[in-house]
DNA sequence: TAGGTACGTAGCTTAGT
DNA sequence: CTAAGCTACGTAC
């Protein structure tokens, strides 16, 4: 049988039926597969009948009653429709009248796919004819495969003027080098294909389109601003761009208010560098194509400077095309690496076909969990139930231990791993083993109790059988060391507990939810009554989060022996673990703790202005033979919202105390510096501006004093504003208050630095080594005049 | 085109004086 | 003027 790739997918209704249209990469080459009379179906409960008939009169429909039941324990029955106009519309009949329907919000392309566990890759047969550019499969048929795919792929990127005007499109991927560009000819070295006007720009770059037929375009907000852009400008001229296959038009679709759009392009997908990057959990500073290729490839182009940049285009665009064409396609060119460097198309594959999502698709985890859980659920003769209305009982998160404060020598971190994955394969966590596991007889004491009334039927489960196979897969991934199988898989299986404590997945309850996150507080607290027991009085945990237990080593062990005592820490626990599980619930255990770290030096700070230990911030030292590394959680250092002086002041004072050193010194040199000026390059704040500009009412934070500030001086200067809509700022503490670092009018306030950046990082470690940053730095009020 | 809760800190606003 | 409460942000897991 042949195979491929799913690239898009769409259904629609025709002559009264419906028709599903699948695009596949295949190594034949694209193929379209139709499948007709496909018919959308949701359910209701038998008991509603009469009420559903009387509701659906004059909607065709087919009930069809095959022994299927809710959550509730209510036998349900099909409802079929013929078209999908009809599904709709009968789902508004029912719903006007409160009764309640199941299921009715898939969409039939996706429904299809689900119900034969068709994830990504799959085999197909049927019909074929030979059609311009692809292959037509009718009466198909299909089943789900691994498959690896080879992708055909373009990487484009569009320059225009600060109005939108298009000026140039550069293309660049397998067989294709090229800039399209608005112009007359002029004799260069880069491959420039020269048109008039912008609107032959559009219609060349259909040509180029079709002629290179790509499986998938990638950019840098390549959906978000080039085709937004190009299907606007393609607007103006009453264009219908055809650039999807088999000569379909490029549609779009305007996301919900503050959210991106989308672009449809029947047989190719379009994918977004910034979105990918994301959705593997990758996090930059900032994502500007210069900053993740700077970083990530060692090089970058010339200008980050949005102003500058849109000046620099203009004027290639008038005065040196050939040089706005090599930077068109350099920037191709970049995401291209980009892509290859992070082998993010391998991602992106591995995660459809693990999920059923479309290989664009950002977020999803919940759509992912009802693919895989779905299918299966139905098999078992259950319907889904439908979303808690209020959004369902909230549940407890994680256990975060109240810390013992200090400076320490020799603190372990002990670590369950995939803790929240382990508790449902051990304690068999499963939305259908919920409803189950409570139908059986009490007393019967076969079930196994969870919390908040939550018990779990032993063997009528899917989660713990879902999850136990992708961890074996994850541990070859990691065999054959292929990270972004292996990243793949963590996420989606981390990402189970999320969905199952979201409100916004239709399996969420709270019983699940608790049963897992409570199950874990239990697994923490006894785990560290069991460590103190196991080293008598040498073991003390001082910290623990969610999954980490912290355990400081009294007897100033070895690093030799303080490993040791890790490992077998570890150990130990794990048998304990094992033994009550099997002796108290018979359960096999699969909890698993391991020895992570041993930090050598390491630093639990209070409360700042508190005696309390603190939580979600520490540091440590870590030291591996001959290297050394400094670890910080939570504290300034690794802040976005802190200036470097303020890092870098932590990082080596840190280190100072840490190796013993007095740190008196440092202290008052870097106070100076920073009152001479010496220290100016490093006293930016950077912060988020995670809303728009004018909804900032009931308090006007610094921040978005500073890009208020900026946008009037730009306003003033006849330029656009920059601030309006979310993004960063960088501003500076001034003697008149905070301003953009770009538009500083006032003196540095360097006092408010010494303050406000370098007290409070000096103070929460000195206090452990008798110190005190006023009285050392004191003295030098006079010296320099900054007393007044 | 719906993963979560727990936590700390800074700085503004406002109630109370 | 101060303390308390609230807003905003970023982070750990």
């Amino acid at each position: 049988m042949p195979q491929g790739f799913l690239l898009t997918r769409h259904s629609f209704d025709q002559r009264g039926s419906t028709c599903i249209h699948y695009w596949l990469a295949t190594p034949e080459g694209p193929v379209k597969l139709v499948i007709e009379g496909e018919r959308p179906v949701f359910m209701v409960q038998v008991a509603d009948r009469a009420e559903v008939t009387e509701a659906l009169a004059g909607v065709p429909h087919d009930w069809q009653q095959l022994g299927f039941q809710t959550f509730g324990r209510e036998e349900a029955a099909m409802l079929y429709f013929p078209t999908i106009d009809a599904h709709r519309h009968a789902q508004t009949l029912l719903q006007d009248r409160d009764i309640e329907v199941f299921e009715a919000d898939f969409r039939l392309h996706d429904r299809y796919l689900m119900e034969r566990f068709v994830r990504g890759g799959l085999y197909f047969e049927g019909v074929a004819r030979s059609r311009d550019g692809y292959t037509e499969y009718r009466q198909v048929r299909l089943k789900g495969a691994e498959v690896q795919p080879d992708f055909k792929v373009v990487s484009l990127d569009v320059e225009c003027s600060g109005q939108g005007a298009l000026y140039s499109i550069g293309l660049y991927g397998h067989g294709v080098e090229e800039v399209l560009m608005v112009g007359t000819p002029e004799d260069v070295d880069t491959s420039i294909h020269w048109v008039e006007n912008e609107r032959a720009l559009l219609q060349a770059l259909e040509t180029r389109i079709q002629s290179l037929d790509p499986d998938i375009i990638i950019g840098w907000a390549v959906v978000d601003f080039d085709f937004r852009l190009l299907l606007k400008r393609a607007g103006r001229y009453g264009l219908r761009l055809k650039l999807g296959r088999g000569g379909t038009e490029a549609r779009w679709r305007d996301g919900r208010e503050g959210s991106q759009g989308f672009v449809t392009l029947p047989g190719r997908v379009v994918l977004d560098g910034i979105d990918g990057l994301k959705s593997a959990t990758y996090n930059f500073e900032s994502f500007s194509l210069e900053f993740v290729a700077q970083t990530l490839l060692g090089r970058g182009k010339d200008t980050e400077d949005v102003d500058n940049r849109l000046a620099a285009i203009e004027h290639d665009f008038r005065h040196n095309k050939p040089k706005l064409a090599a930077y068109n396609l350099e920037d191709c060119r970049l995401v291209w690496d980009i892509y290859e460097h992070t082998r993010l198309l391998d991602y992106l594959r591995l995660r459809a076909q693990l999920t059923g999502l479309e290989l664009d698709r950002s977020g999803g985890s919940v759509a992912a969990f009802t693919n895989l859980y779905l299918p299966k659920l139905h098999r078992s003769h259950y319907v889904a139930p439908n979303l808690p209305a209020d959004g369902g009982l909230a549940s407890p998160g994680g256990y975060v231990m109240d810390s013992r404060p200090g400076l320490y020598d020799n603190v372990l971190v002990l670590d369950f791993k995939s803790l929240y994955p382990s508790i449902i394969r051990t304690f068999k966590i499963d939305p259908m083993g919920l409803i189950e596991g409570l139908a059986e007889e009490a007393g019967d004491d076969v079930a196994i109790p969870g919390f908040r009334g939550a018990r779990f039927s032993r063997d009528r489960h899917f989660l713990p059988d879902i999850i136990t196979n992708l961890w074996a897969e994850r541990d070859i991934a990691k065999q054959e060391q292929d990270a972004a199988r292996s990243q793949a898989i963590k996420i989606i299986m981390n990402s189970f507990y999320g969905v199952l404590g979201s409100g916004g997945c239709r399996f969420y309850d709270t019983r699940l939810a608790s049963s897992i996150t409570l199950r874990g507080h239990e697994i923490m607290q006894q785990t560290a009554r069991w460590i103190e027991e196991i080293g008598e009085e040498n073991h003390q945990v001082i910290y623990g989060d969610t999954d980490s237990t912290f355990v400081w080593l009294r007897g100033q062990p070895s690093p030799e022996e303080a490993d040791a005592i890790g490992r077998k820490l570890a150990e130990e626990i794990n048998t304990r673990w094992r033994n009550k599980l099997k002796e108290e619930l018979q359960l096999e255990c699969e909890l698993e703790l391991e020895f992570e770290t041993h930090y050598q030096r390491f630093l639990m700070p209070t409360i700042r202005g508190s005696e309390a230990g603190s939580k979600k911030r520490y540091a440590g030292l870590v030291v591996n033979g001959d290297e050394e590394k400094l670890v910080f959680k939570g504290l300034e250092t690794v802040r976005s919202d802190w200036t470097e002086l303020a890092k870098q002041f932590q990082t080596r004072l840190y280190a100072m105390v840490f190796h013993g050193e007095d740190p008196s010194d440092y202290i008052r040199e870097t106070v100076e510096k920073t009152r001479a000026g010496d220290m100016d390059e490093h006293l930016v704040y950077r912060k988020r501006l995670r809303r728009k500009l004018e909804q900032y009412v009931k308090n006007v934070p610094p921040h978005v004093r500073a890009a208020r500030l900026a946008d009037e001086i730009r306003r003033q200067q006849g330029l656009s504003p920059r601030y309006q809509n979310k993004g960063w700022i960088r501003y500076v503490i001034t003697l008149s208050g905070p301003e953009p670092v770009d538009y500083r009018q006032s003196p540095v306030d360097y006092q408010h630095y010494i303050d406000r950046q370098l007290k409070p990082v000096a103070d929460a470690i000195l206090p452990f080594i008798d110190l005190d940053f006023d009285s050392l730095v004191d003295g030098q009020l006079g010296l320099f005049g900054g007393a007044d």
